[in-house]
DNA sequence: CGGTGAATTGATCGCCTTCAACCCTTGTGG
DNA sequence: CCACAAGGGTTGAAGGCGATCAATTCACCG
């Protein structure tokens, strides 16, 4: 469960974010001080209002990363890939974390505490301004979202969700969608409720945009999809 | 309509945002290239898919960022208020802007070209993360509109709006809120349509929580607002 | 082969959008 | 100083979308 000797300086994984900047010198603490963690499908990583004590790196899996509102309901804000640090946001600006990281997948994490990163962003500024760049390609995202929540429809969405998921994460050898959500998860992304979601779903498929074989999903008509977006 | 000899050194402006924390020789050198702008109401000081050649810093009036969705309807993300920079997001990343920004009020602006900006980026580590928690603060306040924007109604949106602009932008000496807005661009904060959010305000009028005179607001009952907001 | 949790479908209800009409304020030109 | 236009504000009525609740089917697992 922990450590081994692995080493960051020859992960793969870290070419995918901003430590990829990072001296040797750097790695070599990083490697040295970091945990390595398995998280099993469903597990959480880390819940809304806690005070991090590190940044996790994921090497494998995919998790969520989710709101509570006071109503109860959750909104899922992103889905974070292998090779995205999580708990940067809140570390950063030392508070608590706004969101809940949850497991998709069976995931391998490395935690990486705090004062690492924290020595790196007061003393090397190539890996503060990859931080930053990253950081504000995020807000960008988040923008494109609220406009999208505000101004189009459920059936709009989980289409443009549908075909970002395709172009993101990718699909399987048969052509299913990688990133396999329950209907549960899919509505909280759309932020509609389930019976909703399942229902614009159940339209797509009868229209032939896509097929689906247990929970997973195939897009069969990008444009289609596409179209209904942009209402034509 | 330029520069002057206004010194950015000597400019209390600058206390607060991210400029506060530069040497010197970075604010002489800045003081040297600004381009001071004056921007009458309504007017537009960038549009969506620009590509800036350098930040804006607000030293008077109000700002309106917004972005236009694909049905031409459009969402205000955020009002931007005296000593605030325009821009960064899109500089930094050296992206095209993804919103536009509109002055609400009549707005005196100094413009700083993106060499300034991006030199002390590069040189100045305590700058650089000046700005990644100014950023990293917007990408949690975004984080916290989807979730409004999502799981909340129509009316919840509202009264949080008011609430938020009479803590953040403060009211005049009869108590009304500072910011003035039209209607229709209360409506697009909201996310709503212009008379869904009418309906809205003369319903907390009806029931004492906020009273009017012409366009401006005043909240007269903050209790029952915030208790909307949570569902009592 | 039951049992549990997820997926699906139906039916109802209410919020919100939309369209339309009207009012009120402001400013402008004769 | 008045008339009128223009734009914003307000209200009414109709209709649809999406939420909610309930019932049923389906998939998976011991």
């Amino acid at each position: 469960m922990n450590n081994h000797k692995k080493d960051c300086e020859n992960c793969i994984i870290k070419q995918l974010n901003s430590l990829k900047v990072l001296g040797r010198d750097e790695l070599k603490s990083i490697s040295d001080a970091k945990i390595m963690k398995g998280f099993k499908k469903g597990e959480t990583i880390f819940n809304e209002n806690e005070k991090l004590r590190g940044v996790f790196c994921v090497r494998k899996g995919k998790s969520k990363l989710s709101k509570m509102s006071e109503n109860g309901k959750n909104q899922i804000i992103k889905i974070a890939n292998k090779g995205e640090l999580l708990g940067q946001r809140s570390v950063i600006s030392e508070e608590m974390t706004n969101l809940s990281a949850t497991a998709l997948d069976d995931m391998e994490v490395c935690f990486i505490p705090k004062k690492n990163i924290v020595i790196s962003l007061n003393n090397n500024i190539e890996f503060t301004k990859a931080v930053l760049i990253q950081m504000s390609k995020e807000l960008k995202f988040a923008d494109n979202i609220i406009v999208n929540m505000t101004q189009k429809s459920v059936s709009q969405r989980t289409a443009e969700i549908l075909l970002y998921l395709e172009k993101n994460y990718g699909k399987d050898e048969k052509g299913f969608l990688s990133v396999k959500l329950k209907r549960e998860d899919m509505a909280n992304i759309v932020g509609t409720a389930k019976e909703g979601c399942i229902r614009t779903l159940s339209l797509f498929k009868k229209n032939g945009w896509i097929s689906t074989d247990r929970k997973k999903i195939k897009i069969e008509n990008s444009i289609a999809l596409k179209n209904l977006i942009t209402g034509f």
